[in-house]
DNA sequence: TCCCAGGGCATCA
DNA sequence: TGATGCCATGGG
């Protein structure tokens, strides 16, 4: 029997070696594999895990169902996961035309060119990642992240390989902070995302709830009246998760060696200068700074 | 050893 | 409203 495959079309500013490039960068995701023309990950939840190809071809992404043979509603379910993942329907043109006129930073419009805001469509998995990432260096962040998932998570075998979805905010509710701590999580972070797990799980967070809201403030107010969410954590997560186009992570440790990096600011508490920077860019805020952190990292070989 | 890392909170003026 | 101290642990 023959997989099933089904093909997406990408927007006219799109580059897949940026994008795979940017999956595979310096840090070890437990959320996917990537190989040289394509992702692998798991989709859906526990009871019904499919393990997707997504092959990255210049002009079209590729789905292939590798262990099951999907019904319409799987499909579709994968089709707007992918969208926002890769972050499809957004047009970039008016967005590089504003960094061209900054020469500081007009660099990134030409060799970043076609690399699309890479999201966390879930937005328990956005928030929770957000917290798990608060103050230790990203390559320990990811390790925390992968010890969670592969205890709580579920997965499904595929050629031998486990490919897991996030742990439901159901289990993780039910999780004490002494399990976490074994982890190595600190007695705060672990606090903070049980708090948000039986957020979750009560009701009383969602992405209806949020996107319900008015507006980016209210959005934020919202989040940042739960214990462990910030002003960064909810940034993070509204751009990362709701794709909300101004959300700038406020204070973040990255961005702000980026500025430092390009000459914006001096100091890291010269919140004028930062706030000058970013007037130009409304409504790309989030796409800003997820380009300033993309030069942070390694060099591509 | 020291400082930093994709922060948040409690406390204090 | 803003500054300061604390939490917690790995990496350079």
């Amino acid at each position: 029997m023959e997989n099933t495959k089904i093909k997406i079309p990408v927007p006219e500013l799109f580059n897949k070696d940026e994008c795979l490039w940017f999956l595979s960068r310096d840090f070890d995701d437990c959320m996917y594999r990537v190989y040289k023309d394509r992702v692998r990950r798991a989709f859906g939840e526990a009871g019904s895990i499919m393990v997707v190809d997504v092959y990255m071809m210049p002009d079209e992404l590729v789905l292939e169902w590798l262990n099951m043979k999907p019904c319409d509603q799987d499909i579709e379910n994968v089709i707007r996961f992918v969208s926002e993942w890769f972050d499809l329907e957004t047009d970039l043109t008016q967005f590089y035309s504003i960094i061209l006129e900054d020469k500081r930073i007009a660099h990134i419009a030409k060799e970043y060119s076609g690399l699309r805001f890479i999201g966390i469509p879930d937005l328990f998995e956005a928030l929770a990642w957000g917290i798990i990432g608060q103050q230790i260096n990203l390559s320990f962040a990811y390790k925390l992240k992968r010890r969670l998932v592969e205890k709580y998570g579920t997965f499904t075998l595929y050629e031998d390989e486990k490919y897991y979805v996030f742990p439901a905010a159901e289990v993780l509710s039910e999780v004490k902070t002494d399990d976490l701590r074994a982890l190595q999580f600190s007695e705060k972070k672990a606090e903070y995302l049980i708090t948000i797990a039986k957020a979750f799980s009560a009701g009383t967070l969602s992405r209806e709830l949020l996107q319900n809201l008015p507006d980016l403030e209210s959005r934020i107010k919202y989040l940042t009246n739960i214990r462990g969410i910030g002003l960064w954590t909810a940034n993070y997560a509204l751009m990362k998760s709701l794709k909300e186009p101004s959300g700038i992570p406020h204070g973040d440790a990255g961005l702000l060696n980026a500025l430092i990096n390009h000459g914006i600011i001096e100091a890291k508490n010269d919140k004028a200068s930062i706030e000058e920077f970013f007037k130009p860019f409304t409504g790309w805020e989030a796409y800003l700074v997820f380009y300033l952190w993309r030069t942070l990292a390694r060099p591509k070989e």
